[in-house]
DNA sequence: CGTTATATACACCGATCTGTTTGCTTACGG
DNA sequence: CCGTAAGCAAACAGATCGGTGTATATAACG
């Protein structure tokens, strides 16, 4: 990623111009807001004049929606591949993230955008879905009965425990990690290292 | 929709115009957006010149608080006192409710306007923590071993339905009724009605 | 009738926002 | 060395925003 290239000569110099702008979405979009941060002093932020950010994004929208896709794997990553936890703390360390969260992006920017068409909205669906789809493989993963139901319910929580976050100023993932822990004993057969060791019939 | 103005002049006075800006704040900041809603179309909406608008709200922050004020009590009634219910019934019934949300209006406010110290955003917390309580409260009735604790977790998944339906644009009202199944029954004792009548083991 | 309170229509202000244009600078690469 | 092109700073355009000022019209009340 270091190396742009972008002409036939292959020049980078000035080199990061692009990934400052990102960076500094990263900083400001989520500290401000999307609509309240202007272009202006998100370039300033980036030490890149407005002509360089428009030569590289053709609007604040695409940047925007760079802006959702970029961090998109650090998310995803770093909690399903821990293979020293088993399956269901690895469901269960989801939630352990507070100081890093003020608020999903995703959610920030499919409230403030308000367009289902827009395509930061498309990304941060396609997020969604994705982190669902990687919390049910775990849910499979850990012997769920259903994993796809599971999956859901925890992509739920997640969510729920974001937003109520943003509105009430406190911190909602412990509530979360408390049902999760819940519908993880309930959705799993034979949970172990649990307080519920009773077998439980299935319906 | 009205007959309240009648000819280039003949206008019905006074009463109704501060009505009619709840009203049309109603509609256009739910289906548009607070930050996306100016004061002209919504004063154009609302059939009120700027002026008569400006004379009966200081500023577009207390219109905005107003409006979320505004249909506080109308949500929060109409489930809890449905005596019909038993009182696990009626903590379910709250899930009931896909037509009349796009969004909850309150994660939307605190999103969008992004201060914390909005007067809108304390109406927020104020709503979010009386739901929660009001939550509490009917699973106390309904003999829940933590009604507070569930309480918290009940509205956790109503604003976690809430935020995933806006930004997936699919119903997950749902997937967090079948949370709160699983959390009541297992908050309760002795649960009726459900297809797990088994006996509670006492602590 | 006249006064007063409430509306209205409409122009206007300053601020801000997205995006563009105009020179000018500077770091390479041949 | 000189050319090319990326980059910069700053002014500018056009739109929209929240909010006001002004002059006018009407209904209620005395």
């Amino acid at each position: 990623m270091t190396e742009l290239v972008k002409g036939p000569k292959g020049r980078r110099r000035g080199r990061g111009a692009r990934e400052r702008i990102l960076s500094a979405s990263q900083q400001l979009f989520r500290e401000q807001g999307i609509n309240r941060t202007g272009m202006d002093l998100l370039c300033a932020a980036a030490q890149v004049s407005k002509r360089t950010a428009y030569q590289h994004f053709a609007g604040k929208d695409e940047l925007v929606a760079e802006y959702l896709r970029e961090f998109d794997p650090s998310v995803l990553s770093g909690v399903f591949d821990r293979t020293d936890l088993t399956p269901r703390e690895r469901l269960l360390a989801v939630f352990d993230i507070p100081p890093t969260t003020p608020l999903c992006p995703y959610i920030a920017a499919a409230v403030e955008l308000h367009d289902p068409e827009h395509p930061a909205s498309q990304y941060a669906r396609d997020y969604k879905k994705a982190v669902a789809a990687r919390l049910a493989a775990a849910a499979r993963e850990a012997g769920a009965a259903d994993p796809e139901q599971l999956g859901e319910q925890l992509a739920l929580l997640i969510d729920g425990a974001a937003a109520r976050t943003r509105v009430l100023n406190a911190d909602a993932f412990p509530t979360a990690a408390a049902i999760a822990a819940v519908l993880i004993d309930n959705a799993i057969p034979a949970a172990a290292g649990d307080d519920r060791p009773r077998e439980e019939a299935s319906s």
